[in-house]
DNA sequence: ATGAAAGCGCTAACAT
DNA sequence: ATGTTAGCGCTTTCAT
């Protein structure tokens, strides 16, 4: 392997000038031409982990993402890569999906000195004991998604509610007044946001919240759900899902039932992908900017190792309202188709 | 920071022993407790950076990837993250969607000692000389997809052209005979391969290869084709696409112009993906398992490092064909509906 | 079984 | 502007 100090012997130098040049130090100019040349003839490339020993820096960043196989966390994935490639660093990668560990355990990448900073994206509800262990480790941490309220950590998440209210808006300016809601799993955490988002929307707009039921977020679980929901032969003329999926499996299930998309019943989502843009009916939706969400994050990230800010901050992306067929005009023959 | 001396400080002893307490070598066993007990009371950890700088190795391998907001590539780095974990290894993901970089300059990782290993995973066909430098570099390398017939170089590919072949024999066993084929992109190695496994295919079945048309992997492009095959007036009952998208555009196309699918046309493509599995009729296809492409990969590269075998070895990965609803009997009727 | 010592490749005072 | 020196935290001979 070659050195510096190999470097330093073609160049007739001492090795702490190459140091100095290598890392834009004040050279004069004919050493620095030396030594140039040198590392060009001898293919040097620093050691990476002797600068990162020394230097306790590693410009190594870390993310742990439940599942990467998720598209949508993949994107994730992505815009924390770009911004960190930008800026020097390198992404380490963590799935939780294989082993099941907690995020705190990811802490030990720090005392070992293996990252600089860690980006959490877990879209699971954290408890607020988790929370508080990463908010005082006092290492740069930026996580994504639920912070539990706690004001001393950094997060960015999407702003859930404000979605679900743009869609509530959207539905009412349709005429739409009896409005069903289809929530997420317990467990993850923007599933409560979405909900507030509705609850809220409709009292923003005087409407009276219709009926809300609780499902998993497949396919099966949007069927289930409508078959459920026309079962109790409530009045409504639009329903508002939580996610892609769900929504696909109950236009399915109106459908089966003899309702038709958009016309008796209007439906709304959550999450952009490649069933709602392409499935028939188009389904209107709430679209995350995933990879804006892990590009801001790494900045955060980023900015907390090399500027130490002292200051946590949140931050809310708001997503947009993507208008498509499954939703539209309420009409007086809708409600009564679902009247029975 | 707490060092391999606080320990032996604290447990009274070197900090040799320590080392060699941490590496399982031979300690005593009254030394060894006090060592552990030493360990737990200060939270000590071990400096993987200094370990890494005199030991020269990473346990850490990097993997590149054209796109990673591409579904099917994410998969794949499941797949070697999670191979590598088991093996106590570490994961470093570059993207080249960002920069544009040619797969060569990453060799630079290896001697700047940033990792032990490279998994290159691009779809694109790549250029012979880029594949030789990459097989002489002389550092663990595994590719995954196009190797260009080189045989100095590990690594993992679909068998494409199986894969394929498979599927005319499904069209076949349906009495199909006059199958159209619609290849992909150039720029893709599979396209190449896929093709292959047709004309082969066609071949074995004793049947005339049909038209053979090409377009860019999007739904436009499966609409695009099919008026253009549609334009040609030439019979055929079956269809074969080489990508998702590309079949659904097809369908879609072939619908609007007033046919049936599989009742008049029979579709089958390439790839599983939601579109395939949800759309209206749900597609035959040929099913590549990505995570398990990954996770070899990552097994081969590990073999490589840990046991700097010497043989090279090109691992074909069979895909299988997965019979959904755009298949059908072909029928004499179909025929005539194609030929107007 | 254990300790002393050398050194991995680099950076960063400090002196010149 | 440049060289000398002292580490960074660890592993690994080589003695004992």
């Amino acid at each position: 392997m070659v050195t510096i100090v190999d470097i330093a012997k073609l160049a007739k130098t001492s090795k702490s000038t190459v140091s100095r040049c290598l890392n834009g130090g004040i050279v004069g100019a004919a050493t620095r031409k030396a030594i140039e040349a040198a590392i060009r003839k001898l293919d040097y490339h620093p050691n990476i982990n002797a600068r990162r020993l020394v230097s306790s820096k590693t410009r190594i960043i870390g993310i742990v993402l439940d599942d990467i196989s998720n598209v949508y966390y993949s994107q994730i994935l992505c815009g924390v890569q770009g911004v960190a490639a930008e800026a020097g660093y390198v992404c380490t990668f963590y799935s939780r999906a294989s082993g099941q560990k907690s995020e705190t355990d990811y802490l030990k990448l720090f005392q070992g000195g293996e990252v600089d900073g860690l980006i959490l994206g877990t879209f699971q509800v954290r408890n607020e004991q988790s929370i508080a262990q990463l908010a005082t480790d006092g290492h740069p941490i930026v996580l994504i998604g639920d912070s539990g309220g706690n004001s001393n950590i950094d997060s960015v998440d999407v702003d859930n509610r404000q979605g679900t209210i743009d869609e509530v808006r959207h539905l009412h300016e349709l005429g739409h007044r009896a409005i069903a809601y289809l929530k997420g799993p317990r467990a993850i955490s923007s599933s409560k946001s979405r909900l507030d988002g509705y609850l809220h929307g409709m009292q923003l707009y005087g409407l009276k919240p219709g009926v809300v039921l609780e499902e998993e977020w497949t396919i099966e679980g949007g069927e289930r759900a409508v078959r459920s929901l026309l079962a109790r032969k409530e009045r409504f003329t639009a329903l508002m899902c939580s996610n892609e999926h769900n929504s696909f499996g109950a236009i399915k299930a109106l459908r089966n039932a003899g309702l038709r998309v958009p016309d008796d019943i209007s439906v709304v989502t959550f999450d952009d992908g490649v069933l709602a843009q392409h499935t028939e009916p188009s389904i209107t939706t709430v679209r995350q900017p995933f990879r804006a969400i892990g590009g801001t994050a790494a900045r955060q990230l980023l900015s907390i190792i090399e500027e130490a800010t002292s200051a946590r901050t949140s931050i809310l992306i708001h997503p947009t309202v993507i208008t498509r067929a499954s939703s539209g005009r309420a009409k007086a023959g809708a409600r009564k188709a679902v009247r029975r």
